[in-house]
RNA sequence: GCACCAGUAGCUCAGUGGAUAGAGCAAUGGCCUCCGGAGCCAUGUGCGGAGGUUCGAUUCCUCUCUGGUGCACCA
């Protein structure tokens, strides 16, 4: 339709080609049903006559064509009216011929995502879970767009805290114990060893030292290590495994840790490694950039190492055309001075390749998280409860459903990754448990609430198959082609995503889908006698399923036939 | 101190260089003998402040205020 609209422009307005309409002509749906309108301001500003003048030209030098209705210059906008029949048949077969699945934009090319992460030794809390839900997204939304997509779990499986650790454990812990209680056992160590080493320094000079003989081999060392981090990565794939997801690789900062001195070698080699208080660092005052530390004063590897030496090896391994960083906000500065190190070696593709996708920070009423405060919330428990709230309210309303359970899982994580979906992940979070709880309006549940009633309308229709064949005319009505317009706006949506690294975006499209929908169905009764009616009606029942079940698939969330 | 991010309705947040800036929550009042009431409808003094660019700025630029985060041997 725009495309026609250009065209009629370009044929017969004087000097301005088909390109710069397209690029000057915005067509935004308008409350008018079935209009498109624009503004004709920028118009105006190229040709250098008043928008009104501009407006009218335009309206008399189109005339009557037959997919418009009617063109109206209101102000310094042209409204252009389409035939409505015309516009909702384009929109239909688009959408039933399932254009959105078929795009080919990533075809050949690799993308790594990076995400979770979690730092091995420590519980899976709440703040683990935004990486985890979003880097999950832009997996499905990049896979969606036909890129092959690398899920890394980079554990933080290395570094000085699991000397930390070992010097807990060597001092208060006890084998029983790990045993018996686990992550959770690890943590209290942890903490201890905090609480100790404010008191006594020395103890951190021991703990960097154990990281020495981790980095060189030391057998004891390793064994207290490995064993720690199989602890960590059972509590791990329980949570995973609730949450539906998977990775293709985990591997941690351990696996670069023969790795690392390559990282130097090339360092000293581009002559970029400088000395200073002790530890090799990369200069990037001419960045306005604190300066990257490479190893410290001690000789042993630092995260931006272990980082510089992954980026090299996924480069190599997979090829990617984007590696993208899926942490909180707080990393930015890191992110920042890692990727201009790699582009300083002489990788001009640093620039556009590396991509860091910030989230914003999680808090519990107000204040930060902390373990050791015990203002924390573990992720396993925020599931578990979601999915409890969810199966009563099933018992409730619903008791006769099959599967309840199964049913209350998929709602319950539903709610919980829509819920951290829903807004720009750039904004700061302040958990609650009666917002998390709440399923009315913008939730999961709601989404999904209309979801199950577009399958329950579609099990009472027996003789249905989609088909671009129905009688457009009856599907005129306010309701029904709103309800089209935004279904319509899927593959924009998708790419819109992708683009901005921002699942958000799929999750306010979903909403919109189902807000329409349920105005759709207040106002349209879909199982009547006329066949015609019904066919048409049924046809956008089945739409909004589909575009339903497709968009929260992109979030990770199942949907289910019945709730 | 320097840097980055955010500031939109009582609360949580969308949004756009253009027409009268929108949703949800909370509150109040409604919803047909009928497809699922986790739903639908009705009720709104709001873009932190000051300049600038523009025909037009909530959007872009500068300054400023407020909040958050970061600034080398943790990740």
């Amino acid at each position: 339709m725009k495309s026609k609209i250009v065209d009629l422009i370009a044929k017969n307005v004087e000097g301005l080609s088909a390109d710069e309409i397209n690029d000057i002509l915005e067509i935004p749906p308008k409350p008018e049903l079935g209009d498109f309108a624009f503004p004709c301001f920028r118009l105006a500003k190229t040709m250098r006559k008043a928008p009104q003048m501009i407006a009218s030209d335009i309206k008399e030098a189109i005339g009557d064509v037959d997919f418009l209705d009617d063109i109206q210059v209101q102000g310094a906008y042209i409204n252009f009216f389409v035939n409505k029949e015309l516009y909702l048949k384009s929109m239909i077969s688009a959408a039933i011929q399932d254009n959105f699945g078929q795009q080919t934009l990533g075809e050949g090319k690799t993308i790594c995502i990076d995400y979770s992460s979690p730092n091995v030794a420590k519980n899976f809390h709440v703040g683990h879970l935004r990486t985890t839900i979003i880097g999950n997204s832009l997996y499905k939304i990049f896979s969606k767009l036909g890129y092959k997509v690398v899920r890394i779990n980079h554990l933080g499986d290395w570094g000085t805290q699991f000397g930390k650790l070992i010097v807990a454990y060597k001092r208060w812990g006890s084998e029983e114990a790990v045993k018996k209680d686990g992550v959770a056992e690890l943590m209290k160590l942890y903490v201890r060893f905090h609480d100790e080493a404010a008191k006594d320094d020395s103890l951190n000079d021991e703990a960097r030292a154990w990281f020495v003989k981790m980095e060189q081999g030391d057998e004891e060392a390793l064994s207290i290590w490995q064993w720690f981090k199989d602890i960590s990565l059972i509590e791990y794939k329980r949570t995973y495994d609730l949450l539906g997801m998977d990775f293709d690789y985990y591997m941690g900062e351990s696996f670069y840790r023969d790795k690392t001195d390559d990282v130097v070698k090339k360092l000293t080699d581009a002559k970029l490694l400088t000395e200073s208080e002790g530890a090799k660092i990369v200069d990037l005052e001419a960045y306005d950039m604190a300066p990257c530390l490479i190893l410290k004063n001690d000789g042993s590897s630092i995260y931006a190492t272990r980082d510089l030496a992954a980026i090299f090896y996924r480069k190599e391994n997979y090829n990617f055309s984007k590696c993208i960083y899926v942490t909180g906000q707080e990393q930015k500065l890191h992110f920042a001075q890692v990727f201009k190190v790699v582009e300083l070696l002489g990788n001009e593709w640093a620039k556009d390749q590396l991509i860091h996708v910030p989230y914003g920070l999680v808090s519990l009423e107000g204040a930060k998280l902390s373990t050791r405060s015990g203002n924390i919330i573990y992720a396993e428990d925020i599931l578990l409860e979601a999915i409890s709230k969810i199966k009563a309210i099933i018992e409730e309303k619903n008791p006769n459903i099959p599967d309840k359970d199964a049913t209350a899982r998929k709602i319950g994580i539903g709610a919980v990754l829509f819920n951290d979906l829903y807004n720009q992940r750039i904004k700061d979070v302040s958990f609650s448990w009666d917002k998390l709880l709440n399923f009315d309006g913008e939730t999961g549940p709601y989404v999904q609430y209309t979801y199950a009633r577009c399958a329950s309308i579609l099990r009472k229709i027996d003789d249905y198959t989609p088909t671009t064949d129905i009688d457009y005319s009856v599907l005129t009505n306010p309701e029904a082609m709103e309800l089209l317009k935004e279904i319509s706006r899927f593959p924009k949506v998708i790419l819109d995503a992708s683009e901005k690294y921002e699942p958000s975006v799929v999750a306010r499209f979903s909403i919109a889908v189902a807000q329409a929908f349920n105005k759709f169905y207040n106002s349209c009764h879909v199982n009547v006698e006329d066949k015609n009616v019904r066919d048409a009606r049924v046809t956008l029942v089945y739409l909004t399923k589909k575009t339903i079940k497709d968009a929260l698939e992109l979030l990770g969330i199942e949907c289910a036939e019945q709730m």
